[in-house]
DNA sequence: CGATCTGTTGACGGCAGTCAAGTCAAGTGG
DNA sequence: CCACTTGACTTGACTGCCGTCAACAGATCG
């Protein structure tokens, strides 16, 4: 039994994630006692992880690849609200069900704990609970961020502020880049129909004015999901 | 002292919000200390309230009034991202600025609590960042539906859209209506731009989809900016 | 090799944006 | 009291960006 505790405990304290996401509320006592509870998941590209409206027994910690959150009206449209990046939480605390789909765009390994016992854990720790406001409120500031996206951008911004975006993202999790070095490759994760119903537009749209960007030299692409940014700055400039 | 204390209780114990915003999770006593603290502050249309990366030095409940939250890009495109009603919650706790304008769209009175010692409350009463933390869940939720209305929605589905938000809310929070009365009338707090910038269109659009929908006999109008739903149901079915 | 999935590019059309004129109500000042 | 101004709203004519429809290219896989 405490030899499975510890191996639990040694399992989370080398955790990739250990000091990033909301377990770096944690200290490593109360990690032990959270790892118990803690299960792992796998999920493959397009899978479904959670339906909206459904009513939702776990909470989890994206440990590797990345989760869509879309919604869908009746007829089919669908729109993309959030991208979840390690070490990014996912799941609605405090309400039974949550209105969004979440789906695997990428392999995907997630870190997995019941729902009643993590509530009872949010209360039990407080800087657990301060650490979910925290990251509740980024979310929201950035989920706000992007209905001006939505709201006001040309195509040729929108696409351009999602490179922007995912080269900002990508800077500062895996900071682990050697300064000095040749230019840093992206990665775009999506394909194009679900950037298109990430930045509100069609999927030949998304591809029109990657062209553009890519003819004009702002982006570089090697593949069609991988690409770099010689000049950050007039990126940043085209995406307003 | 006591007599002032006494009458700051008072004056919190017959808000018409105490058992609404985030004071609901405060007991009597709590509120008490609470009351202390607070200062109430008022705003004519159209008045600053935050502006955007201004450091910000008080949260407040909104007791009377609309307050839009908005974030404009450099050439002057502008985006409505948040409507605040009584008696939601204005400010952005954990960090020192807020990456949004808070404007009053109508007359607005406000309750307002300094910055650094609403934090500590925040520590002492385990209930109210509780409620802090479900409120922003909420908002986030609300938010990221808006962003299917920008990113997919057609311009009367938007307009529509709005008008439904707007009643649901009214009959939500002002539920003195009596039943088996005539037309339930709401107001619309906003101009004809603020509405197009809070819907991702231009104020005509706004206008002429407006008028669609109040020749279709969906909504009526008295002056221009109350107006009366014959049947939810039909205006919900165009809102999508 | 064909089948399938993903991505690219072209031609055309429509929805919403742009530009512009006009209505209406409220306020201001002579 | 009336001319004038101002702000909010409405409506029309035209334009353009992006959506729709369609053909095709490349990659992967059985």
């Amino acid at each position: 039994m405490q030899a499975v505790e510890n191996h639990k405990l040694s399992r989370c304290a080398c955790c990739v994630i250990r000091h990033k996401g909301i377990c770096d509320a944690l200290t490593d006592a109360e990690l032990m006692q959270f790892s118990q509870i803690a299960t792992h998941r796998s999920y493959e590209p397009g899978d479904i992880i959670l339906s909206s409206d459904e009513k939702t027994d776990f909470f989890a910690a994206i440990h590797t690849g990345v989760v869509k959150l879309t919604k869908i009206l009746i007829d089919g449209r669908q729109q993309v609200v959030g991208l979840l990046l390690p070490p990014d939480f996912l799941g609605r605390a405090f309400s039974k069900s949550n209105p969004y789909f979440a789906e695997a765009a990428t392999k995907v390994e997630l870190c997995c704990f019941p729902h009643d016992k993590f509530e009872h854990m949010l209360d039990d720790f407080s800087q657990l609970k301060q650490r979910l406001l925290e990251q509740t409120l980024d979310e929201l500031d950035s989920t706000r961020e992007w209905m001006v996206l939505l709201g006001r951008k040309t195509a040729e911004e929108r696409v351009a502020s999602l490179f922007l975006m995912l080269a900002n993202r990508w800077m500062k999790t895996d900071c682990a880049h050697q300064s000095g070095q040749q230019q840093e490759v992206f990665e775009l994760y999506l394909k194009r129909d679900e950037i298109a119903d990430f930045l509100g537009l069609t999927y030949e749209t998304v591809c029109r004015q990657i062209s553009v960007l890519r003819k004009s030299g702002v982006v570089q692409f090697s593949g069609t999901r991988r690409f770099s940014v010689p000049n950050l700055d007039a990126l940043a400039e085209i995406a307003g």
